[in-house]
DNA sequence: GTCATTTTGTTAAGTTTATAACATTTGTTG
DNA sequence: CAACAAATGTTATAAACTTAACAAAATGAC
């Protein structure tokens, strides 16, 4: 397969990403190619596309599903990352209005969430946004700001304001270290004043990692572990952690 | 619409919800009606099934963001809308700080825009926020709020206020419906006050719009023609907008 | 039952899509 | 550069889909 072949493929999913459908003789037009090499390109890669009757479709991830997620994260402990969003998922009650935290854990949660259940979730990172949107009978509430990629999540000086002004009822929190002694820490500067202000306000404060992250210490120290009153974690938790600290652990 | 019809309509959901996909005349056999009456069927349930090219599938139910697109009315005019998008890009310079509207023919120009050359992109919708903060060396800024579906965007209180604090060198706006008299005009009530104020403060303000929007008058009315300095649509563009109005108009 | 209305079926013409066969262009290798 | 292979384009034909118009059947009201 050519490169002007993988060239084109790579036009034509960006443009389906934008508008889920196309048809072959606009493709065609687009690609600036016959309609017959279109065909031979999507034949050629039918694990991708979705052709039918004359239009092209991604055989994208279902909408709430985790392709995006897999998609970005590819390698790092996402089988922990999903488990430990699974566990936190089973203590949503309806009528919660939850705050999900950025991060590659939180994600899974997010797309676990339950449907028409009178939910309300608040998001600051991309990532979650995009699940909770395409969900149904959700109500979805995003704090806006500057991007930042590191965390693909959003932040301005606002944000602290916006989520006091919340009543926020279970807070969903990720970290990239939990440690006994010194407390939860993240990687990324922004997140903290977002975190902490959370922390103050909700009601119910869940701590949501996978069993890697403990005993790890990143730069930014945002709470201590007593703050929370739960950790959701995987299977493979660590047991001394079990054993020392007060919190509630839940694992699958 | 019979219970005929119903049950019919209920047979075929039932049947798409094991395969998916289904060819109408094999819906027709399935049903033992005519090829015409499972036409018939599926138009009058649109928002149910999706029908392309001799295909009927179940509309998947998380259509609530862009998933809408799916629909064969709406997929239409994807070549227009992604001939006025790289038309809008084109007017886009180094060091520009941009907002970009919601609606489906924006995130073409969304992913029409350069790289790495200090431009700043402000937007409040999902699907052209996707888009933006996958491009390298782009900065962006989200305009957060409640989420509603009907747009794809969010949008509160705030938003007003932060729009106005904001120094937007070009606005690039959409619209549902553009008329000579009237004006121009969308759809949706929780975007009139966000665009409103963008038209307020930004320095240069671009209508991009393909050109069956011509003549076309939606229920809310945001802007008259000449608060724009530019029109950038396709090359289908109706000549008697051109005559009529005082305004730039481009295509490709 | 009769009439009007709705639903469904049939047909035919026009358009689009599907496929294969072959022509042409492009790219690579020696 | 020649020769070859791969990629792409062109064409023609068959098949499928689309649409509109009208016919036939079913339904419901009186």
């Amino acid at each position: 397969m050519s490169s002007k072949s993988q060239d084109r493929i790579e036009i034509l999913t960006r443009n389906l990403e934008v508008s889920n459908v196309i048809r072959l003789k606009d493709a065609a037009d687009l690609l600036g190619v016959s309609e017959m090499t279109v065909r031979r390109d999507v034949a050629a890669h039918e694990g991708l596309f979705t052709y039918m009757g004359g239009y092209i479709t991604l055989k994208s991830p279902v909408a709430g599903g985790l392709g995006y997620i897999l998609d970005r994260e590819r390698g790092a402990h996402t089988d922990l990352k999903r488990a430990a969003g699974l566990v936190a998922a089973r203590h949503v009650k309806p009528g919660d209005t939850l705050f999900l935290d950025c991060g590659t854990t939180i994600p899974y949660l997010a797309s676990a969430l339950p449907e028409n259940q009178d939910i309300t979730a608040i998001c600051y990172s991309i990532n979650v946004a995009e699940i909770l949107c395409k969900k149904p009978g959700l109500r979805v509430i995003m704090l806006g700001g500057m991007y930042h990629a590191s965390s693909a999540s959003f932040a301005d000086s606002h944000s602290v304001e916006a989520i006091l002004n919340l009543n926020i009822n279970t807070a969903f929190m990720s970290a990239g270290g939990v440690n006994t002694n010194r407390g939860v820490s993240c990687s990324n500067p922004h997140e903290v004043d977002i975190k902490k202000a959370v922390l103050e306000t909700a009601a119910r404060k869940v701590l949501v990692v996978d069993s890697t992250k403990f005993n790890v210490i990143k730069p930014m120290l945002f709470a201590k572990l007593d703050q929370f009153d739960m950790i959701c974690t995987d299977a493979q938790c660590a047991p001394e952690l079990i054993s020392d600290s007060g919190l509630a652990i839940v694992t699958d």
